[in-house]
DNA sequence: CGGATATATTTTGAACCTAAAGTAATGGAT
DNA sequence: ATCCATTACTTTAGGTTCAAAATATATCCG
């Protein structure tokens, strides 16, 4: 058995008992890779979105749900689908709203609630550049084939649920 | 040959004509997955760094950079690692002084240039905050095995060339 | 030397984002 | 009927981010 530089101790090739803290040199390398990867390429929507359109992504967001739902959506719901907060989500719409995209009106039942509504021209624009978006991450894409896509869809699953599990458990607190 | 839902045309199992828009439709579920994920660590990450340590990721971010370099950093090459604009440093470096956690010093030979450097406790506070960080990482990636690390290095490594290929080929403009 | 050009940084204005406080309306429970 | 807790949203204060304008310094060229 022999002592380590960083403290711990060696066994054999695929054991090390952790008698010293471990440094997760793997976890952190991975974690930036994917933290570089997922920066790039939304820096690189972001600014395509702007030079084409003059729009923002997470205003693209917000239309890309609303243009599921036919019948609008209520703020909470947004909220909750976007990940953000409430009150990201009323500036958000504020502009929105200003550039004529959507409609924000009370819900009937409980005046509480604002229900928004993309307006025609909204949808239109929207169609326009989802359909440019697509385009745009197809071809940073395009290099990876159908395997690769499937397995990263896999292992991104794994770490989703091991994320998953650690907030959960409370994970380090 | 048939025509298909979408408009394009089937030749046999693995050929299929585009002569209707590709619709990228796995290539947006990767993206969306891989979005996701690294927000949902992210997320976690600012949260932990606030409620532990009172402390910003950017702030962690830029300190970690000057961690590693004894004799300071020039703005610029601060700007450059980090990968966000000058004028953002700038902000952040502010707040940092502000704490004590860094200095800021014009370098001797022009004038234009500033250097900064992490003070003692500056030091002190970063080391705190990496061991803490390293643990909320390794956590969060425990359920990967290192084949799984090892697989998405590869992929993401993949995914990134495929991104810089489609940037400087001006993709999809 | 003097003027044009380039470089390093800061400032400014606008958008995004959150947490926390504030406002308004709903839905009990007594 | 009235109080109380809850819910839905907005407002506020503070931090991050960028692009573009402003400032200051350095360098190059004639």
């Amino acid at each position: 058995m022999t002592e380590l530089p960083d403290g711990s101790v060696w066994i054999d090739a695929e054991t090390k008992i952790a008698d010293a803290p471990a440094d997760h040199r793997d976890d952190l390398r991975l974690w930036l890779r994917l933290l570089t990867c997922t920066n790039l390429i939304e820096t690189e929507i972001r600014r395509k979105l702007q030079s084409h359109f003059d729009f923002t992504l997470p205003r693209f967001d917000l239309l890309a749900q609303l243009d599921r739902a036919e019948d609008g959506l209520v703020l909470g719901e947004v909220s909750k689908r976007l990940m953000v907060s409430a009150g990201n989500v009323t500036a958000i719409v504020d502009r929105l709203i200003g550039n004529g995209h959507i409609t924000r009106s009370p819900a009937p039942h409980d005046r509480r609630v604002q229900i928004i509504r993309m307006t025609p021209e909204g949808r239109r624009a929207f169609r326009a550049m989802a359909g440019q978006h697509g385009d745009w991450i197809g071809d940073m894409f395009d290099d990876l084939g159908p395997g690769d896509i499937e397995m990263l869809m896999g292992l991104l699953a794994n770490l989703k649920g091991s994320v998953r599990r650690s907030l959960s458990n409370g994970g380090a607190s």
